[in-house]
DNA sequence: AATTTTCTGTACTCACTAGTAAATAACCCC
DNA sequence: GGGGTTATTTACTAGTGAGTACAGAAAATT
């Protein structure tokens, strides 16, 4: 084993930008969600065959968990900047714009693959349904954590349930995310935030 | 043709409740989204077989668009007594906190087959999708245009942009809907319903 | 009881699903 | 250039998807 991970050398090289390839199948995903994405879907979005998906990728549930892998990832990314502001209003403003904003974008499919990857879904999915329901948790934890930090620095008020407020957060985006999957423009989802925004405490 | 719906009373009589088949349908679609539910999902849960689903239901997307009619009508729902509130604040709260209860209580799936029934999905499921995106938009609506009666009745002040209030009440039930489906609680969702009333507008 | 009408169960169609076997092609190293 | 290794292509499997034909069963009508 190389600790280099770049391309092995050896055998025939691979024909196909694997980084480009997930990003079709993420946009497949995003779209279609993990029932409705059919392998022919997958393998025509990414310009390949079958067999060079299954050696590439194991099969379609672990394509899936890397493209969605690839997709927290992304340097478009609004969550982990929006965690490192310095005021917890900061960070749940940065948090409620920047999904308005990157759920509505036209530049990819509308909403979140982390909500509609796979929300209600058959047995062959659960596994994925799963995984996605423990990101968000995660994902609202750490929100929370951040809150908690706020809190102990002073930044919000002692008694502030941070659970909640992080629910709050996260129930916020989740609806922007349907919202944007339903076609709701930009301006539309930056109204919404602001006034989600409005109950946030401040100034403690 | 008949004026009176019941049962025909020529010909065999139907075995099962149209009802009682059809609210079993729902809970699949609820829980599964129109992909993810199988035919043979929908049959076993019926209790019926194939032929019978197809003569007395038409077809899936049919049976699908009948089960969320049944659905939209339920006397559990709390859309409708929400809408009959006397102020806005109470029309904003009946419904959050209606939502929050909802969605959670364990005697059904949890979350909202508007919601979770065809979110992200195939083309075969693009029509049934288009079916959950219009009705949302139209109770999305009818918020607004109550929130408008209650601006036009001194209830909410003149510059309330009662657009964008309709669309955060929408945005935080549709949030909430994805929260009860990862299994938050009825206490986490009804405090996060209380803290997005905490922006909304009162005593104008 | 015979007829008509409608429903039910079995057995089917055919397209498509995820996944794979085997042959061939393209690369590196020697 | 030959051997080893890996990727690609084509063609396939076994299972399941939605939907249906048809024969028998259960009721009202005559």
């Amino acid at each position: 084993m190389n600790a280099v991970s770049c391309t092995a050398a050896v055998g025939r090289p691979r024909a196909f930008d694997m980084q480009i390839a997930l990003e079709r199948a993420l946009e497949v995903f995003w779209t279609k969600g993990y029932d409705g994405a059919s392998l022919s879907d997958l393998t025509s979005a990414m310009g390949i065959n079958k067999p060079s998906l299954y050696s590439a990728f194991g099969n379609k549930e672990q394509l899936f968990l890397k493209s969605i892998e690839f997709y927290e990832n992304r340097p478009c990314g609004f969550f982990k900047p929006a965690l490192a502001q310095p005021t917890a209003y900061e960070v749940a403003e940065y948090m409620l714009l920047g999904a308005a904003k990157n759920m509505s974008d036209p530049s990819h499919p509308q909403g979140c693959v982390m909500v509609q990857g796979a929300l209600a879904c058959s047995e062959a999915a659960a596994g994925v349904k799963e995984e996605l329901t423990k990101r968000r948790q995660q994902s609202e934890e750490q929100v929370r954590e951040r809150f908690q930090l706020a809190k102990e620095q002073g930044d919000l008020a002692e008694d502030t349930d941070v659970g909640t407020l992080a629910r709050f957060i996260s129930t916020v985006i989740q609806g922007i995310a349907i919202q944007a999957s339903s076609g709701a423009t930009e301006d539309q989802l930056v109204d919404v935030a602001k006034l989600a925004l409005a109950s946030f405490p401040r100034n403690p």
